[in-house]
DNA sequence: CGAGCAATTGACCGGCGTCAATGGGCGTGG
DNA sequence: CCACGCCCATTGACGCCGGTCAATTGCTCG
């Protein structure tokens, strides 16, 4: 089937609703979703897209790269919660919760597909099965910070940056993004250490390790899982938490 | 005014959805909220209420007490999430995620109320303001948790536990149940040490540290702050996380 | 009255932070 | 075209926060 350049492009938010969704959506539905009028802009890496304190009127869904949502201590320390992976809506949460409490930045170039939030509550009113997916989708959101906060607190490093890989490799696989088991990885050293909660000299010595256990290899930014069931075991990582379909998280 | 007591038993309930709404409920919707079926159970501290893998047909809301989310890790450590005081409902998120990915369980003795989701559902079709209300609380609850996982990767032991007495007391001063900054504190050290990611017996030197400070004073389950503001400065405690109103962060 | 757990404290240890130095890649301006 | 600056990656030396182990003292409850 031939595609429009303007259908293509949301082909992974499209996606990730679909994977949302409980049920199938209606012909209908995925109409509306099409004709949602979205503004394309690209962002340079390292960006921040929005900011603690904002009241966005729009929000976005990332179209291509990795976006990360962070916080940061009155001290200045950073703390990455999650990352973002294409067809994800980062501030789905911003329809409800006026006042932003987290930032959101790109890590690689990102297309970004903006919504306000007008159209978005319209299309709810319209469709209201859509409204349980989109909650769905914030409380899917959730629920990664709550697996990546048991890491945080109660592993240690070499488990938690096990984790880390392999919650990107299973979402970036479910979007089609990690053939192979290999994906981008575009964060540097001190932004993985914002988001493990360790230095970026203990990130450092704990890819090492990872390295040199034989279960990845990262070079020019890109991750590679070689033993995957050794990587899981190291990470304690069960996926459930993603609340992907089975097919998906193979 | 009089009080049944079957009204007088959700007081807490009403208080926070009024809290978590951003417009004044109808007398319509008061009253749906208040003919909702609710069956109220009494549980023992230290009880699990729900756990991770069930599938929920109901919600519950927390009467009195003080409850807690939390999840293990494969290894068997236990991280708290979140502690819920009266009037939360802590799985509101059961609603859409059919599978829960955390457990919540008792931490004093609690009076649950018990609420169908087919109930919550047809309240939600019958005012759909309601449904924004709710969701909101559910955006509510993720946001705390993204402050835990600040404090839990990028502070140390003393700003940690700080911060969780913060906020502590000021979401139980915002339902009336910490006067002059004293309030129930009923769980013990080891419990505190899952919550803050770190030991029992570094728990206990953190406590005597707080305490020789001059911040705090823990005795007979009872917290009392009593320098606020050097209790916050140690913290880095900005309230705004918790989304309440003005009037409820004093 | 003994079992079991919470609270407390001391001694010791280890994972991770801090500090510092080196080398490499890349952009910018002379 | 090269020099310089800047940041990332890498590694070693060393120190400290918080973990581990263990002992003591209550308290509660059967």
């Amino acid at each position: 089937m031939f595609e429009t350049p303007h259908q293509a492009s949301r082909q992974p938010f499209l996606r990730r609703i679909e994977t949302v969704a409980l049920f199938t959506l209606s012909d209908a539905e995925r109409a509306a979703l099409v004709a949602l009028p979205m503004q394309v802009a690209q962002f340079e890496p390292n960006q921040d897209i929005v900011r603690e304190g904002d009241r966005p009127t729009r929000s976005f869904t990332l179209l291509s790269g990795i976006a990360c949502t962070y916080k940061s201590t009155l001290a200045g320390k950073r703390q990455v919660m999650t990352y973002h992976v294409p067809g994800d809506v980062p501030d789905f949460q911003s329809l409800y919760l006026e006042v932003l409490d987290i930032n959101i930045a790109t890590v690689s170039a990102c297309r970004l597909g903006f919504v306000s939030h007008e159209a978005v509550r319209g299309l709810m009113r319209a469709h209201p099965r859509l409204t349980e997916v989109f909650w769905r989708a914030t409380l899917i959101d959730a629920a990664l910070v709550r697996e990546w906060m048991l890491n945080t607190g109660r592993r240690d490093a070499y488990a938690r940056m096990a984790h880390l890989f392999c919650e990107l490799v299973t979402r970036l696989g479910a979007v089609g993004l990690a053939p192979d088991r290999t994906c981008e990885l575009p964060m540097t050293q001190p932004e993985l250490a914002d988001a493990l909660g360790i230095t970026s000299v203990h990130v450092n010595r704990t890819i090492r390790d990872l390295k040199s256990a034989g279960l990845i290899t990262l070079r020019d930014r890109r991750l590679t899982v070689h033993d995957w069931p050794g990587l899981q075991a190291a990470a304690g990582f069960d996926p459930a938490y993603l609340h992907l379909r089975d097919a998906e998280t193979r």
